[in-house]
DNA sequence: AACGGACGGGG
DNA sequence: GTGTACGTCCGTT
């Protein structure tokens, strides 16, 4: 509804305009701007970094034209938009925009400084006289310079290069500690992505000596983008402290001025995080914490942000990875220098694997969004992403901008449990992009939209993005490119689903809750579709949220197993039924379920789909906070994986046997005690344990066992032993069995109280055959029905919202 | 034991 | 621009 609203004369804007700019300027790796009109350009060609002037026009969206009331302004044609805009030097242009949004003006300028200012000063004199109640944001609106200069020219970063192209110098510090007042550094390596590789430390040279050697280093091999982890809080942190001790210069960047420092935010999840950004001339900082951190706060499982966790969690950690504990590392140089070598280089080169996995795609964003690589890195979707591409149209087309003026909350997506209990022959059901494709389907956008560009660039990404994802599976394309399309379509699937979550958010300018509420709304009646859809074929359902289902195919009455072409058939048969622009796709099939909370539940995986190639993986897979606890023993662990296991294999003797089986293990001591330990860090020293005078669990058992110091920090195991908690050591056997089987008990009980009844429990976890007891081989799973299982989650303004 | 508060990362 | 995640561990009572 909202695309080709404007009039026959209005110049529309192809799609791959909209999405990448109007300049096809390759190798662009970074972009200095200033207020008055002028740039610096660095692209790389043919592998050589070239420098370049250029001239822009700085701009902002104006909504009063009173606001430049005496400043000599010289009103512009809007033909000037048409290609990209030039004005004469000392200019304040005033270009009267298309269309009814509140913004009427683009002011263009190369006296940027001077032209905000008054207009900032006027906007408050008319506040404070009652002409106008609008505040500030209301009436003046800017992007950053290099955002400016990006979108005026249509320019972006990275146009025609793949990451591979683009240098990149990852360098890691070794200090004596962590403060930077009291520390220094003894140890520093370097890698680039062109195949340098150094260490450099003390032993062969001064502190000083070793910071010029760094600085030297960074110009020579003269990276267009530096990475590290932690680099903003750490390492760059700390270089400057030591250098301005030592007095080293650090003229780093490509004009050889040093590191500017800013406060800025990291987008982390649904949260903003304060940090405080250094910034080089013609290069790039990016920190792998934050991109870390960032992947973690949507794929739960990555449990530590460390570089070590994350790199083992990627399974980039080399065998021989050297490993020595942060506390330490300076000790250990004095005595094994090599050691500490190796560590720091396998920094680095950990930082570059998880560069390539988790910037990638934000590196892909660059040659779209125009804004500077190493801010779309730490950048959230909406405002951070989708709003300078609309913007950027909004300047080309010669549009008015909207306000943002979202207020209140709306209904968002449903969540139900249908089913607690065991099921079997379950199969996960997704629609494909349900938001996204309601709003291509429905044509729904937001009403401020006048010139049509949110769903013309939706429908562009969603093209491009099948293609780049085919193009990733394509065999005969070199590794390389695949890397390329997949950083494309991944790129592209971010912006996709930011899309909705733009519409949802207060602060954001095409904020739209009408529009928004209209998406879910639709979202829940689909879901309700393929619900009912499901029903009709007599299946069970489990649990659905928003976008997708868990459901249980019945039994069939020749016992014939479900293959994965009939569950397929049975979806595709399905989205037959759903509307127009609607897929539901076939998402996973698990042999058996254990549905025990919302979100959290227990899959037995076919025994097929574990030799299938795919990742390996346990044949039973817990979901769920619920299951997780730090605090439990291996052995109760495991004893529960494997009971719900065996009862999702049906087999009830199976529990009572290895219930006995386990208890007999602990009264006769075949439980190693490793098994049966906790692990505490003793995280206070011994001097201020003492001066705290307040007895603690794990510090007891320490001292109890005859020691007397220990560094803070370290970690202890221990377990129950009669009557006392004793540090573990190797073969000990006098634990108490009893105290195990208790506590194995009880968490089972609360665990499996969805999957067997009270009474089933007492006959399974029972070593003694009772008199009445229902005979093991007779018991059933539990399964519940849960009607009325009907639950919408409240879309709040701005927080959450912004998630799809 | 129970609760409020700090932290997450880097050496 | 503002409110605020979330799970774990610490410190205090």
């Amino acid at each position: 509804m909202n695309v080709s609203m404007g009039s026959a004369s209005t110049p529309s804007l192809d799609r791959r305009t909209l999405l990448f700019g109007r300049d096809d300027t390759p190798g662009i790796v970074s972009v200095a701007a200033d207020r008055r009109g002028r740039a610096r350009v660095w692209r790389r060609v043919d592998g050589q970094v070239v420098h370049e002037e250029d001239q822009f026009p700085n701009w902002f969206f104006l909504a009063r034209r009173e606001l430049l009331e005496g400043l000599p302004v010289v009103d512009l044609p809007i033909s000037i938009l048409d290609g990209r805009p030039r004005i004469e030097p000392g200019t304040i242009g005033l270009v009267k925009l298309r269309g009814t949004n509140p913004f009427q003006y683009l002011v263009l300028t190369d006296r940027l400084e001077e032209v905000e200012h008054a207009a900032a000063e006027a906007a408050a004199r008319l506040l404070v006289d009652g002409v106008i109640t609008q505040p500030i944001s209301d009436l003046i609106y800017v992007r950053p310079v290099v955002e400016q200069y990006l979108t005026i020219t249509g320019r972006t970063y990275y146009k025609d290069m793949t990451y591979a192209d683009v240098r990149r110098l990852q360098f890691d510090l070794e200090t004596t500690g962590l403060g930077a007042e009291y520390g220094r550094i003894f140890m520093v390596s370097i890698k680039d992505s062109a195949g340098f590789e150094i260490v450099i430390d003390t032993q062969s040279m001064t502190e000083a000596d070793l910071l010029r050697e760094l600085a030297r280093i960074i110009r020579e091999r003269d990276p267009d983008v530096i990475e590290n982890h932690n680099i903003f809080d750490f390492d760059i942190k700390f270089v400057i402290k030591r250098a301005q001790v030592l007095d080293v210069p650090l003229p780093l960047g490509r004009d050889g001025s040093t590191f500017s420092e800013m406060r800025d935010n990291v987008k982390i999840g649904a949260n903003n995080e304060s940090f405080t950004r250094y910034s080089l001339t013609g290069r790039e900082i990016l920190d792998t914490l934050h991109a870390t951190r960032r992947f973690s706060a949507i794929q739960r499982d990555l449990r530590s942000n460390g570089l070590k966790d994350a790199a083992r969690y990627f399974g980039v950690a080399a065998e021989d990875r050297e490993y020595v504990p942060g506390a330490d590392i300076w000790k250990v140089f004095q005595e094994d220098p090599e050691r500490v070598r190796r560590y720091c280089f396998d920094d680095v080169e950990e930082v570059d694997s998880l560069s390539h996995l988790l910037l990638a795609p934000a590196f892909a964003l660059a040659s779209i969004v125009p804004k500077a690589y190493e801010r779309i890195a730490t950048a959230g979707t909406g405002q951070g992403l989708i709003e300078p591409l609309l913007v950027r149209a909004y300047v080309a087309g010669g549009y008015s901008l909207p306000v943002a003026r979202g207020t209140g909350s709306y209904s968002g997506g449903r969540t139900a449990v249908f089913t607690t209990g065991v099921v079997h022959n379950v199969v996960k059901a997704d629609i494909a992009s349900l938001y996204p494709s309601i709003m291509l389907a429905e044509r729904i956008g937001p009403e401020t939209d006048e010139m049509g560009a949110f769903l013309e660039l939706l429908a562009e990404l969603t093209n491009l993005r099948l293609q780049h994802k085919s193009d990733a599976r394509r065999q005969d394309l070199p590794a390389e490119e695949r890397a390329y399309h997949d950083a494309m379509q991944s790129a592209m699937k971010v912006l996709i689903n930011s899309f909705y979550g733009s519409l949802g958010a207060n602060f954001a300018l095409f904020c739209d809750k009408t529009a928004a509420e209209r998406v879910t709304t639709r979202g829940r009646e689909i879901l309700q579709l393929l619900l009912d859809e499901l029903e009709r074929r007599n299946v069970v359902l489990i649990e659905a949220d928003t976008d997708g289902v868990l459901f249980s195919l019945p039994d069939r009455p020749d016992g014939r197993p479900w293959t994965y072409e009939e569950e397929l058939e049975v979806i595709e048969d399905i989205t037959r039924a759903m509307p127009t622009g609607i897929h539901v796709e076939h998402d996973g099939r698990y042999r058996a379920m254990y549905s025990y909370l919302e979100k959290n539940y227990a899959l037995l995986d076919y025994d097929e789909a574990a030799k299938a190639g795919f990742r390996p993986r346990d044949p039973i897979r817990l979901v769920g906070s619920s299951f997780k606890s730090a605090k439990t023993e291996e052995l109760i662990q495991r004893f529960l994986a494997d009971s719900i296991k065996l009862i999702l294999h049906d087999d009830f003797p199976g529990v009572r046997d290895h219930y006995r089986a386990t208890c007999s293990a602990l009264r006769n001591r075949e439980v190693p005690v490793e098994q049966l330990c906790v692990s505490m860090p003793l995280t206070k020293s011994p001097e201020k344990y003492a001066a705290a005078k307040r007895k603690e669990e794990p510090y007891e058992v320490y001292l109890a066992a005859g020691n007397s110091k220990w560094k803070a920090g370290s970690r202890i195991y221990y377990y129950q032993a009669k009557g006392a908690k004793k540090l573990i050591s190797a073969g000990a056997s006098d634990y108490d069995p009893e105290h195990y089987i208790n506590r194995l008990r009880a968490t089972c009980k609360q665990r499996l109280e969805r999957a067997v009844s009270g009474e089933d429990f007492e006959t399974l976890f029972s070593e003694s055959d009772g008199l009445f007891d229902t005979p093991v081989g007779a018991i059933r799973p539990l399964r519940e029905t849960h009607r009325n299982a009907m639950d919408v989650e409240e879309k709040d303004e701005g927080a959450g919202a912004e998630e799809s």
